[in-house]
DNA sequence: GTCGTTGCAAAGCGTTTGCAGCCTA
DNA sequence: TAGGCTGCAAACGCTTTGCAACGAC
């Protein structure tokens, strides 16, 4: 599908592996923008898209939140999003016994938990 | 701020009740439909909008998907989505030790659970 | 009868797509 | 040089807003 390598795909690219956190399509923008300044919002969604369909992005969605991506090769976890910076933080550890939460007749396939407050930044002020 | 008891309001109040699940704002126009069969789309935005800044409903984010709304009279729970149907339901019950979870210098507020797979109608089949 | 509310249509906003020119291989 | 990729602008889908007509009180 993807069969060069770009500026703006390697600025892309850079974006994720430089921030190490979840990133949305503006904030991909404003982190590639040192590499790659004229880098436009559609390069942004397409390169997103064909990254995600080749394994090295995956889609992070929070309630109420635009869709945010990181990198693919990071196993389970959950995310922490801070209500002061707005930013979304990985958390590592999941808990257990959430089937018994299940009503009786449901089947479950897996599971969302996010977490809301103020990152170490944020709290520190 | 709203002053009248209008028919459409009635009726989506109504579709909220009988329904006992969270809707989004096309499942209200289809719930409602019988009783105000010309009600329209951006009515049931307005009055979603002032249901919730009155605390009658309260909206419910769920990842990756439009605001759906439900009665704000419930307590703390979580919500189960069929990934069958589309259908949204409520779960009762919660998880301790989320604490646990958070990295040193973080502040805990709150929390979403959000668990996929099938439900019982959909799981039956 | 007043004036808040409704329904339509236009405006917004974030995301996707069409297209001519650019640039990687 | 060829053809995939980019950037701009138009198109889209969902939500919000403007406005004239309607209807609750």
């Amino acid at each position: 599908m993807i069969e060069r390598e770009t500026q703006q795909r390697r600025a892309i690219r850079e974006a994720f592996t430089r921030a190490g956190r979840p990133l949305a399509p503006h904030e991909i923008l404003e982190e590639a923008n040192p590499d790659a300044p004229t880098l436009g919002i559609a390069t942004v969604y397409r390169n997103v898209k064909s990254l995600v369909d080749e394994g090295w992005l995956k889609t992070v969605e929070l309630p109420g939140q635009p869709p945010r991506y990181e990198l693919a090769d990071i196993g389970h976890h959950h995310h922490f999003h801070c209500t002061t910076c707005g930013k979304v933080f990985d958390i590592e550890g999941c808990v257990g016994k959430l089937g018994a939460l299940v009503p009786r007749g449901y089947e479950l396939d897996s599971h969302d938990i996010t977490l809301y407050g103020r990152c170490d930044k944020c709290a520190a002020r």
